[in-house]
DNA sequence: TATGAATGAGAATTCATTCAT
DNA sequence: TATGAATGAATTCTCATTCAT
């Protein structure tokens, strides 16, 4: 909220979120489908149902909405990715749920998908930091799993969890990425991925294979979406 | 070459070429840098020693400069690749080749692997296509070789080789990434990025841990380079 | 007062003209400041502590809010010189007593003088017309001073009344605008401008020396400030 | 010259200085018409005969466009007035040349005398800056003129140059603000107007009225105009 | 071919003014 | 009346591309 004076009423308030949170709905989708620079803010302010001059109400420049864009999805991550793993004990389930987790994100979420594959690599030094550090939190948790795995003997004691963390992460990243710009995907692409990768990851950090624990991860996408 | 029709010499087209590929390098280290849009014509023409509108002599605009390094690279690596892959036989060496290529690319040319992550990336619907092209016959390759292990029998044979490339791919390109990006990389971290990559893959596609053939790739960067 | 039709109470009219002045009073203040157009008028308004809208219930835009704020404080300018100026019959006493006028009011209204030395000069052919009409009244009692000195044979016949007025209001004009914007000024600074002047222009039109009569101007700014 | 790289060819040379000044002229033109907030850039760069984007080869921005006519400008007047005005050895002889040469700047250059009256009074830090260095030569040799004459006795010893000055250049400025503004101005007034304020200042310092040599400043205007 | 000054379309941002509450 | 969020016209400045030399 750059400029915009505080409103005295409760209902004032509450519009004023309401079009804060339309605009960056509206942000959200024209990044994702342009990236930073090919997206006018012409065509965010017409998405959102806004007039151009609106936007610097509520920030204060084209970067400023892209940052508090990225910070808000990433904290929404982050958020929902705690409450669905940190409750879990075992490292092999919670590598189950994490890969679960990140795959039906990009399900729910094409956009902020497209959003973030694009926006965490931008060039622009200013943005870049915000960017690296928004992954670190969602890096951390995957090390933080991969540690507890080996804690509890299930994955090699001699894999650096610093570097595995980047695989797994980038090996997700990719292939979510990759369904996500194919214009002809299927719920069923998504399902394999999450499997296949599930298992190339529990295979290739398990002790032996008869330590991963093979439980297949449930499909999803049928009866909840 | 654009828009060059001819020229009288043979002296003359070297001179012309050795000016194209000036422009090209030039283009690869301001794109690597500053990503598309933050790259000027200007900077790039200052870098290469040329005016501004000798650019436009070799390509038809900023767009077809891009793709024509894109195109131009793409082939040299996989030019390279095939080379130092193809008459590999067994799917397992193959693996263990390619990974030492990936990264080994990255160590070599830092500014190449910036640009890559980058722009394989970016926005624009016409570098998009462009760039899926680009990678295509890469993923390929991967593919090639998982399924050349699966036909061998070392390879588990319920793998998806379609999603599996994606993932070995992403996980090397932000492996990578994340290294060139670090001011304090060392060759150390390189080359255990390289150790564990192949581990991981090489584990968690094998039929059995016993079928993976577990000869350490050797290390690089310390006689060589 | 620009659209207000009418006010019910006694008591709403003077609210209505207690807000109208607090408005006046907060654009002399930012006026001064920036200038015309450096000052905005959402700080206008929060200067006066009333809403932006507010200001456009009581003037047309912000041309008509320079406009009324110069005409408010030439009239109130004026009204205070003729007080103090009228009921002298020497032309010579005029002079002491008009340049003295004029210092003390800079000394009084630094934030008046800077607005009118900077707005009286504005491009604005609307305003000028504005800040023209102004000055007149102004520089017509420096030219009515002028002449009752020449006739009762104090100051000379020859000098054109018409050009010394502008010469005279231009001195006093300049200096006391480059007091008003020193930082480190002091009252004795301003009181010798105005000794200063006195005699340069009493010196400058007398009729020879001794017809000046110099009664030396009292000081100010020590009692009575 | 901001951003153009440095030319060659002693033509390229001459062409680039000579658009270099047609913009500077027109700025003057524009500036002195409108002030400088309501001068557009479109405007300046159409009354120059150049693309808006030129000007932005030859200056930073808007702001260093100003600077930058305010310097060339004031650069001019007082090597002009160096030259007329610094082997006159009277002091009273020169009162009698820099009224007349300030008055004739006036009549010749009536757009620059707008110019100055009002950008010299502008409100923003930034323009201040330059603009109060810029008068300040100007004002140092009036002040020094004043001193001169004191030193040989022409001038009263009791008078004060630091602000005498300020009250003879406020003067001729108004005065010559005053002839420009005013559309049926003719060549007589501005005679007139030399004529008084040499008077007015000459008796107003001198020690006697005999000490003042009341030479008439001879007219300009016809012969020469 | 090569140059680089000139171009002008295009984009971000500001801010006086309006108007629903 | 008073408010202040919303508006969108207007303006500055950038930079890919052209073209005369």
């Amino acid at each position: 909220m750059a400029r915009l004076k505080y409103s005295d009423t409760a209902q004032g308030r509450k519009q004023q979120e309401e079009k804060y949170h339309r605009i960056l709905d509206a942000a959200l989708e024209v990044f994702a489908d342009k990236g930073f620079h090919e997206a006018k803010v012409t065509e965010i302010a017409r998405v959102a149902g806004v007039a151009d001059g609106t936007i610097y109400l509520y920030f204060k420049n084209k970067d400023d909405l892209v940052v508090s864009l990225l910070e808000a999805k990433v904290a929404f991550i982050n958020d929902l990715m705690n409450k669905s793993v940190s409750d879990i004990a075992d490292g092999r389930d919670r590598v189950h749920h994490m890969v679960r987790f990140h795959v039906r994100l990009a399900y729910e979420n094409p956009a902020l998908t497209r959003f973030l594959t694009v926006e965490l690599r931008r060039g622009s030094a200013f943005v870049k930091t915000h960017a690296q550090k928004a992954v670190r939190t969602y890096l951390d948790t995957w090390g933080e799993t991969i540690e507890m795995g080996q804690r509890q003997g299930h994955f090699r004691s001699d894999i650096d969890a610093g570097i595995v963390k980047h695989l797994v992460f980038g090996a997700l990243d990719y292939a979510c990425m990759a369904w996500v710009m194919n214009p002809d995907r299927t719920v069923e692409q998504l399902n394999r991925v999450m499997r296949e990768t599930t298992e190339l990851v529990l295979r290739g950090i398990a002790v032996s294979q008869q330590g991963a624990r093979w439980t297949p991860t449930p499909d999803f996408g049928r009866v909840e979406a």
